[in-house]
RNA sequence: GCGGCUGUAGCUCAGAGGGAGAGCACCACCUUGACACGGUGGGGGUCACAGGUUCGAUUCCUGUCAGCCGCACCA
């Protein structure tokens, strides 16, 4: 194992770190549950990527998150369980196979038949199953691989059919001959949600169908002509006086020579278009209902592969998007065609391919929803769910509200086939959690399977219990669900979130989790959306390649903040790693300087000095700001807390401080600082290591006297002994001194080399005790080899001056200065002060600021306003005494 | 049409009813015994606009404008 010392490399190099590190967390079995309970049990189930995917930034995302999340429970002493596992990813894993067959072999899968092409679907999950898996431990995740699930995995095929079976059994699957969404390329029926819709420029054509009665016409306007030879009827509004007396005459359907009749409906809109619609139940929704109503006949004029059926006579076989040129045309040359209107609308598209999609009459089956939102709904009214942000709570409500019954039947190979069988003899489905091989109705054996599998999102949907067991009552179910937490992308919240919150609370009686954070998404540069086809994406692993998984998981970590999108910027991964590299060197420095013979000692107040007590103040502030920032999954604010507090404070100030005890003669005061340096630094490391898991349990193996893993350790407790607001005001005034000092040599060019004589003149002897208590930090950071402290007194003329809350700092200066420029410095000085006290005596002035603001603010302005008068009257002084 | 998000420094973004913040970029200086993937100092913003609530608004409310995203869609 390489450790952190002066030998080593000034960079943390993580490639030799990582893999190692996770191997002994893996095999250590740091991830498993504890088997104690301890604070009690942690859940979180993993959302399952696409088994034969690639890891992408928003699964890096998720998993960071997610990470975060249970590392910090299981240090802070939970029982943490967080299961992984993938998804069987039915069209998208069915369509690479299908690909791949074309690409080595010029096959469809029709040509290997449907088992022999599962089996091949199956050989390719074998071999390209783990990618993504792998990538995941690339990433850190300490999720517990012993109990990693696969959506297709007996277990949870066995979790599918009892769903299903028992939905059916209850009335809420049921199968109908309905309109659903069709993709013509993927060959399958889509939810309603798997739909996006586009604005497209199109036209609507307005067609004069005429009376066969000869007595005239009506005229209708479509988008969409190309399915009139499967047009039963036009209807009108039937308050619409302009058609009163068409309503029930008899239609000439053009370029066919079919009749249809004129009916009256509610559901037409008179103001748009014509006021006459078409109505085509096969091909659109809203017509299908219209249909429905009055019993009119269902013609099909387009097929299922997009094109158009004998229905359409000499246009048949024609593409819909060929038709609709063709039959515009032929309408025109026939004089049908009366006028072509620009018209914007939305277009639906298959969400996987693209495709336009075709609203299809076909046998599908469906789940009813309204039974099963209803109780979710209820539950999540009362409180039993919390989003992060909550603001999502609203949609997730919105959306259950309006649920349309979900279409679960999918025209594919790859998936949980559809447990149904029907019989050629009596035509009785019988619905089975066994196979079937007889039917239940006449106990013929001539039966046969469903040909269709579920959506997958059907058995992600039963995820958080599926993995658990159930419907076995194992002990991870009792132990660990409901789950604790659930952290994925607000897109998904209709997709996974809602339905596996109906099916959680029908199946198992409770929600599936008590919270759920939803982040944004990973955007490149730009803003915009990463996709394959723009080829603007990153790979994470080469973000882990070149900068380290630490890097990458700080960077997405730091960046987020709760529901709301982030770009992903290389800078920023640079910045990642070089905050790691500053702790890894501020580690460095502790362990240099522990000494060999160093044994950890319980920290004794009294031996500490004014930057111990500011440091431990510091420290502890940080870990309550971090600790209630995680509680709330706020990633974003607990890591900034974290990074200040590390760099600014322990690194720019406190080892600085810590030097003069370090190299100073005093053995005491050494043990002291070393103490103090080996307590901030191991509690930094495990505040730290939920975000940069490898580089802190590397610097944490090297550390003398911890024992076992970090991954293991205990989650710090901010100790109210450790509070000391005296010292913070006392530290802060030093520093503010400090400061002040750096910015004369700044400004005056004075090298930071070159040392100088210091006076300060105190007011008070208070304040002359507090600057003798501190002289060795004062002349260390302001580099001075003569300091001289007193209360009062004059200062030469040639110095430079700042004034500081209850001291003046002079630097005398004989012959090196130049007194205008001095004397520049402080008017701008004046200029300010001044600007500051009339603000405050303003604000003071104000009789309603008195009278109703909080008395510790007015408090705390008086006390602003003195310090800031006092400053003036000094810097007013000094103005004074230099002046020519 | 309904709903939501965003608008803060050149860039990317935090923040919060009471003196405008970070990182990066920029300027100047510094090889000080953890770190140049570093240190010190500095410049830079009417917190989109207009009203309202309040003693006090960049923060809360309403509206406007701009950018983005859901949901529902009338052919």
């Amino acid at each position: 194992m390489s450790t952190p010392s002066k030998s080593l490399s000034t960079v943390y190099d993580p490639r030799s770190v990582e893999k190692r590190i996770y191997a002994m967390w893996e095999n250590g079995g740091y991830f498993q549950p504890r088997a104690d309970i301890g604070k009690g049990a942690y859940s979180i189930v993993m959302p399952p990527p696409n088994v034969t995917g690639v890891l992408h930034l928003g699964h890096a995302l998720d998993s960071t998150l997610q990470d975060i999340a249970i590392r910090y429970r299981r240090l802070a002493g939970y029982s943490t369980l967080w299961v992984p596992g993938t998804d069987h990813a039915g069209i998208a894993t069915q369509a690479r196979v299908e690909q791949s067959l074309k690409q080595e072999e010029g096959k469809t899968r029709h040509d290997l038949g449907r088992e022999n092409f599962v089996e091949r679907v199956w050989t390719w999950k074998q071999e390209y199953g783990g990618t993504i898996t792998q990538q995941i431990r690339a990433l850190g995740a300490s999720c517990d691989w012993s109990r990693e699930r696969f959506t297709m995995d007996p277990g949870l095929s066995k979790a599918v059919r009892e769903v299903f079976v028992t939905l059916y059994e209850e009335g809420l699957i049921y199968r109908g001959n309905r309109i659903i969404n069709w993709c013509p390329r993927c060959s399958t029926a889509l939810s309603d949600i798997e739909v996006e819709h586009e604005e497209e420029k199109g036209i609507l054509f307005h067609v004069r169908y005429p009376l066969v009665d000869g007595s005239g016409a009506l005229t209708i306007a479509t988008t969409r002509p190309e399915t009139m030879f499967a047009d039963v009827a036009v209807a009108v509004h039937p308050a619409d006086e302009r058609y009163q007396a068409y309503i029930g005459k008899e239609l000439r359907l053009p370029l066919s020579e079919r009749t249809i009749p004129v009916i009256a409906d509610e559901y037409v809109d008179p103001e748009f278009g014509t006021g006459c619609l078409k109505i085509t139940p096969a091909h659109d929704p809203n017509d299908f209902e219209v249909g429905a109503r009055h019993g009119l006949p269902m013609l099909q004029c387009i097929n299922s592969d997009g094109k158009l059926t004998d229905l359409a006579g000499a246009f048949a076989g024609l593409s819909r998007e060929e038709a609709r040129l063709a039959v515009a045309n032929a309408l025109a040359e026939q004089g049908f065609l009366v006028e072509r209107e620009e018209h914007d609308h939305a277009v639906g598209h298959c969400e996987r391919c693209g495709t336009v999609v075709e609203p299809f009459l076909s046998d599908q089956w469906f789940v009813k929803m309204e039974a099963l939102a209803q109780p979710a709904l209820e539950r999540a009214r009362a409180g039993e769910l919390t989003f992060v942000p909550g603001r999502f709570g609203r949609i997730f409500e919105q959306w259950l509200e309006n649920v349309r019954d979900w279409c679960i039947s999918r025209q594919l190979w790859w998936g949980h086939r559809i447990p149904a069988w029907y019989c050629d003899e009596c035509g009785a489905i019988t619905v089975s959690r066994d196979d079937v091989t007889c039917c239940s109705t006449c106990q013929s054996t001539r039966v046969r399977q469903d040909e269709d599998v579920l959506d997958t999102w059907f058995s992600s949907a039963l995820w958080p219990f599926s993995t658990m067991g159930w419907p076995d009552n194992t002990a991870d179910l009792e132990r660990f669900y409901p789950t604790s937490t659930l952290v994925t992308g607000y897109d998904i919240l209709f997709f996974w979130v809602a339905r596996m919150v109906f099916m959680g609370v029908h199946f198992t009686g409770t929600m599936p989790f008590q919270t759920v954070v939803l982040h944004g998404l990973v955007r490149d540069a730009k803003g915009q959306k990463m996709s394959k086809s723009k080829g603007n994406g990153v790979d994470p692993m080469d973000v882990i390649e070149k900068y380290g998984a630490d890097a990458l998981r700080f960077t997405l970590a730091t960046n987020t903040s709760p529901g709301n999108d982030q770009r992903f910027v290389w800078e920023k991964v640079e910045g990642s790693r070089n905050f790691i590299n500053k702790i890894w060197n501020a580690s460095r420095f502790v362990l240099m300087n522990l000494g060999d013979d160093f044994a950890p000692q319980a920290l004794r107040v009294l031996e500490l000095d004014l930057a111990d007590q500011w440091i431990l103040d510091r420290l502890q502030a940080t870990i309550a700001e971090v600790s209630e920032h995680l509680n709330v999954y706020d990633f974003g604010e607990a890591a900034r807390a974290m990074y200040d507090f590390a760099w600014d404070d322990f690194c720019d100030w406190y080892i600085e401080f810590a030097k003069i005890g370090l190299y100073g003669e005093d053995e005491q005061r050494k043990r002291s600082v070393q103490n103090v340096l080996y307590t901030v630094l191991t509690q930094l490391l495990t505040l730290l290591h939920p975000y940069i898991p490898f580089v802190t349990e590397e610097i944490w193996q090297a550390l003398p006297k911890t024992s076992g893993a970090l991954v293991a350790a205990q989650w710090p407790e901010p100790s109210t002994n450790w509070e000391n607001a005296d010292a913070v005001r006392k530290m802060s005034l030093v520093m503010d001194a400090i400061r002040a000092v750096r910015n004369v040599r700044a400004e005056l060019q004075l090298a930071p080399s070159k040392s100088v004589s210091m006076r300060i003149e105190c007011d008070t002897d208070r304040d002359k005790a507090l600057f003798e208590q501190v002289r060795d930090m004062i002349q260390r950071f302001c580099h001075a080899d003569d300091l001289v402290i007193t209360v009062g007194g004059t200062a030469p003329v040639q110095s430079a001056t700042q004034v500081v809350t209850g001291a003046r700092i002079h630097i005398p200066l004989a012959g090196l200065i130049d007194m205008d420029a001095e004397r520049e410095r402080l008017r701008k000085e004046e200029k300010r002060l001044v600007s500051e006290v009339e603000r405050l005596e303003k604000k003071l002035a104000n009789a309603g600021f008195i009278a109703k603001a909080p008395a510790d603010v007015v408090a705390a302005e008086r006390e602003k306003l003195a310090d800031y008068a006092a400053k003036l009257v000094a810097v007013r002084d000094r103005i004074t005494s230099v002046a020519e």
